[in-house]
RNA sequence: GGGCGAUUAGCUCAGAGGUAGAGCGCCUGCCUUACAAGCAGGAUGUCGCUGGUUCGAUUCCAGCAUCGCCCA
């Protein structure tokens, strides 16, 4: 006996720690998951979308790992070039937030060292905490080509950010300009849209009233009556007829005195506060549009600091908290004040630190999306772009619709800066991917850069082809670019997918990717949102240890769906049973078939059977698949596995396999060891490291280099799969005899089997040794039913049990309870079949079925009324 | 305010126009020589509510209720 084959005899249990450590270095080593660009293979690729330097592994990235790894291999064992590029973003506001918490620590501020130093030390930073992520994805066995990980800040990666912005600017896309943005005073930055969250706070609505000129006045409400500092009029719906007669009048602006017009807009709402809205145009966007269209003067009352500006008189220099109060305390005083209501509402906030957002105009690149968005839109319309789950293309195509100019600058240090510089000489603004040695307009050679960086977004939209070398014309952009796959969370469509898009097709004039799947969001088990500042995240590293990486796969993945769901630790337990559980019919297969090689056998009946299963199976599994059910993927497998070939071939196949005829033996073991492999091949890209350690016991490894079974439907057989049926049954029904009549499991039972004069009885016959092994019966075919008192009824007929220890009144009521049940099953299809609404309406086929299962419970109910007749004879 | 999703066994979730499923948990019996992380057997549901379509609805449609998410 060999080393190999004692640990498999002496395993009982998997033990996944060791095994997986080994196999990870193992496939790392032998650069297994490198991938090269080879024009007699189809590729398949997928871009990781790169989590943040600052990121460490959470449940989403466990799930999205697995999804893109069990894609990855399974296309690699469909023959095709699979490359999982991984990487990471710089992630700008998030790791310059790290940066500057770690400063603070040592009492130092990034003003103190400067931009320069302070970009080294976030460089560091990067290197020694940066790659954290991806080195978790190894422990996960994800088979990410590593040799080809990016960094959207990498040195070609800058080359790539820098000729988009200047490409785009010169095309007029990119432009600089005043606009409202999302400002974080404590972030000192712009930021998007959708770095704002909203957040319900209980605060106040003020009713306030603005004297008119002449006479009369008119009141408004607020939420935030400081930034009446900065309103330049009042505005009233046109079809208010309460307002009609003022539109035109001027307003005075209480305790500043401030003259402001009436004006109309449609686009004030009737119904909100009393119908008369303040306009403010510095600092709330319907207001900023409004302002601009008619002419309004804008008046900026807070400054980029959360402070009242010079603008605000004497509130100049308080915050916005302060002057809120000393506002309405002095609108009250000035009885201008009509009244202040609790009111909840919803309050912009830094989804980075929770500061109040202000909205602030300020001067700001900006890209324009009105012409990238078109055909961004077309490919999601015409499906040339899939969403799966298809509801999320509509969200996309939602979003685009309503898109506006995005601000791309940054206020930040930490990011791709914008290659754009101003000359000293003449102030000419010059867009150009490196530095200009002269200026163009006049002649000065002294420049300096802007020292906004751009929006981490604009360069993790180039993602899909700049990691694979671009701008250079690389083969990879040309090989692998389309991507087959986006993988990714649907927050992410926004942010990224549909940015991608945008880019994939101006640059390099294709789509970046066929398919989006968005995955599951994964809550607690409670139903909250996983999240470590509320203590209910959960750490799969930790999931990993404690049950293994193959157990943790295939519980995400099980739990899985196409929508919502909670952490499930008891999938991962099941899949960690589910790993011991094949790690275990390995060994009994492998220890029995020792010598014999894998070879498919079609003489025995059991053999053909679990081929024409395994041939459902894999057909259903690749469907699944194909529809990225990756759930069911796993559930049929799970099944396949563990209630087929466990629970019914290896028990059936080990009469052969223990047995004496050699010839039987052989063809057992090798049909066996067929269908083993087969089944490690189907699972390996859902538990690599499990299968890949049986693999290694027979020396097909790595499995990655092999063929995924293709399905063969000739193997599939209706009449070997009923034959085998039957055998199921009628072993269920003894074992349901045995449980109901408390035989022990030690006595075994001796049954005659009775013909119905259907079929059946044949494949008892021959597998007259399973009946023995699975159900502890001894069978026979002859003999005189006489001495029969017990009765089993099973396809083709019932199996009579002679008992010496006859209990006649037990088994009556057995059999009365039986009788019960089928009474009921034929009252139901009576009244079915006495509805000629049913026959004439319903599919012939459905009607016919409903007549063969009355025809056979009538046969049924015949058996068990003569039996009970014979009982009860006196 | 707009949109999307959910509501099925004690729990977590599948499912499908034709007699309701899985895993866990629970009950009974088994350390049967692959596996007690196992084997065999068992119990459990007005499929959220109200209507409609249909021969037939838990499944399709509408409304309602509750919960969740996204956008503003």
């Amino acid at each position: 006996m060999t080393d190999a084959q004692t640990h498999l005899l002496v395993t009982t249990r998997f033990e996944p720690a060791a095994v997986e450590d080994r196999w990870r270095t193992e496939w790392l080593a032998s650069h297994l998951f490198h991938a090269e660009v080879d024009e007699r293979r189809r590729p398949y690729s997928i871009v990781i979308p790169p989590p943040n330097i600052t990121g460490n592994l959470h449940m989403g990235h466990a799930l999205n790992g697995t999804i893109q790894d069990a894609l990855t291999r399974y296309h690699r064992m469909l023959g095709e070039n699979a490359c999982w590029l991984p990487g990471t973003d710089h992630a700008g506001i998030a790791t310059q937030n790290v940066v500057e918490k770690q400063l603070r620590a040592q009492g130092l501020s990034k003003e103190q060292l400067g931009r320069e130093e302070f970009t080294r030390r976030v460089w560091a930073w990067r290197e020694q905490y940066g790659g954290t992520i991806i080195e978790q994805l190894k422990r996960l066995g994800c088979a990410c080509d590593y040799e080809r990980e990016r960094f959207t800040f990498d040195d070609g990666y800058v080359r790539a950010v820098n000729k988009v912005f200047v490409a785009l600017f010169r095309k007029g896309y990119i432009y600089k300009d005043h606009y409202l943005v999302n400002w974080c005073p404590r972030c000192a930055t712009a930021i998007s849209d959708l770095e704002v969250e909203y957040v319900e706070e209980a605060g106040q609505l003020y009713s306030i009233r603005y004297e008119l000129e002449g006479d009369g006045s008119v009141t408004i409400a607020t939420t935030r009556p400081e930034t009446m500092l900065g309103d330049t009029a009042i505005a009233v719906n046109p079809g208010d007829e309460r307002y009609a007669g003022i539109v035109g009048r001027t307003a005075i602006l209480p305790l500043l005195g401030r003259r402001l017009p009436v004006v109309a807009d449609e686009r004030v709402q009737i119904e909100f506060g009393t119908g008369a809205l303040k306009i403010t145009p510095a600092h709330d966007l319907t207001d900023f549009d409004i302002g601009r269209d008619h002419g309004l003067d804008t008046v900026q009352a807070i400054g980029p600091d959360g402070r009242i500006t010079e603008a605000g008189g004497k509130y100049a220099g308080e915050d916005v908290a302060e002057a809120r109060k000393r506002v309405v305390g002095d609108l009250k005083s000035a009885h201008a004040l009509e009244k202040a209501e609790d009111y909840v509402h919803s309050v912009a906030t830094c989804q980075r630190c929770h500061t109040h957002v202000e909205p602030l105009i300020s001067l700001q690149w900006f890209m324009r999306m009105d012409e990238l968005k078109v055909p961004a839109t077309d490919v999601v319309r015409n499906e040339r772009v899939r969403f799966v789950p298809e509801r999320w293309g509509r969200v996309y195509l939602d979003w685009m619709e309503n898109l506006r100019p995005w601000c791309v600058s940054r206020q930040l240090w930490w990011g791709h800066q914008l290659p754009v510089w101003y000359c000293e000489g003449c102030r000419e603004t010059i867009v150009d991917e490196a530095e200009p040695r002269t200026c163009p307009s006049c002649g000065g050679a002294a420049f300096r850069r802007d020292s906004d960086v751009l929006d981490t977004w604009f360069s993790s939209a180039l993602w899909p082809f700049a990691t694979w070398g671009w701008p250079e014309e690389t083969p990879e952009v040309k090989y692998f670019y389309p991507t087959s796959l986006l993988s990714t969370a649907r927050e992410i469509i926004f942010l990224w997918v549909a940015r991608m898009v945008m880019m994939g097709l101006e640059f390099i004039g294709d789509i970046p990717f066929s398919d989006v799947y968005i995955h599951s969001v994964i809550q607690a088990a409670d139903g909250r949102r996983m999240s470590k500042s509320l203590g209910t995240g959960i750490d799969p590293l930790e999931m990993i240890d404690k049950y293994g990486a193959d157990a943790t796969r295939f519980g995400l993945l099980l739990m899985s769906s196409s929508q919502d769901v909670r952490f499930s630790e008891e999938k991962i337990a099941m899949g960690r049973n589910f790993a011991n559980k094949l790690w275990n019919a390995a060994r009994l297969v492998l220890l029995a078939a020792e010598g014999v090689e894998a070879k498919r056998s079609t003489v025995d009946q059991v053999d053909r059977w679990i081929e024409s299963r395994l041939q459902r199976c894999v057909a259903e599994l690749r469907g699944e698949l194909e529809a990225y059910d990756f759930a069911a993927a796993v559930d049929t497998l799970y099944h396949f596995v563990w209630d087929e070939f466990c629970d019914w071939y290896l028990e059936m196949v080990k009469v052969h396999l223990y047995g004496d005829e050699t010839a039987a033996r052989q063809a057992a073991a090798g049909h066996a060891r067929y269908v083993l492999e087969a089944i490690v091949r189907l699972l390996h890209p859902f538990l690599p490291f499990v299968t890949e350690e049986i693999a290694a016991h027979y020396g097909k490894s790595p499995l990655l280099d092999g063929a995924y079974p293709a399905i063969d439907e000739a193997a599939v057989s209706i009449a070997d799969e009923a034959a085998i049926g039957r055998l199921q049954a009628a072993v269920n029904a003894l074992r349901a005899y045995r449980a109901e009549t408390k035989t022990a499991p030690a006595v075994a039972v001796r049954a005659l089997f009775v013909s119905d004069g259907t079929s059946g009885g044949e494949t008892y016959q021959t597998y007259a040794a399973v009946f023995a092994s699975l159900a502890r019966t001894e069978l026979s075919f002859a003999g005189s039913a006489d001495s029969a008192v017990y009765v089993v009824l099973v396809p083709g007929g019932r199996f009579e049990i002679a008992t010496p220890a006859v209990d006649t009144s037990a088994e009556v009521a057995r059999l009365r309870a039986q009788l019960d049940k089928l009474a009921a099953e034929i009252t139901r299809a009576q009244k079915k079949l006495a509805n000629p609404s049913f026959v004439e309406r319903a599919p012939d086929v459905v009607v016919a079925k409903e007549r063969e299962k009355l025809a056979a419970h009538e046969a049924s109910r015949g058996e068990l009324l003569a039996r009970i007749a014979k009982l009860t004879q006196p």
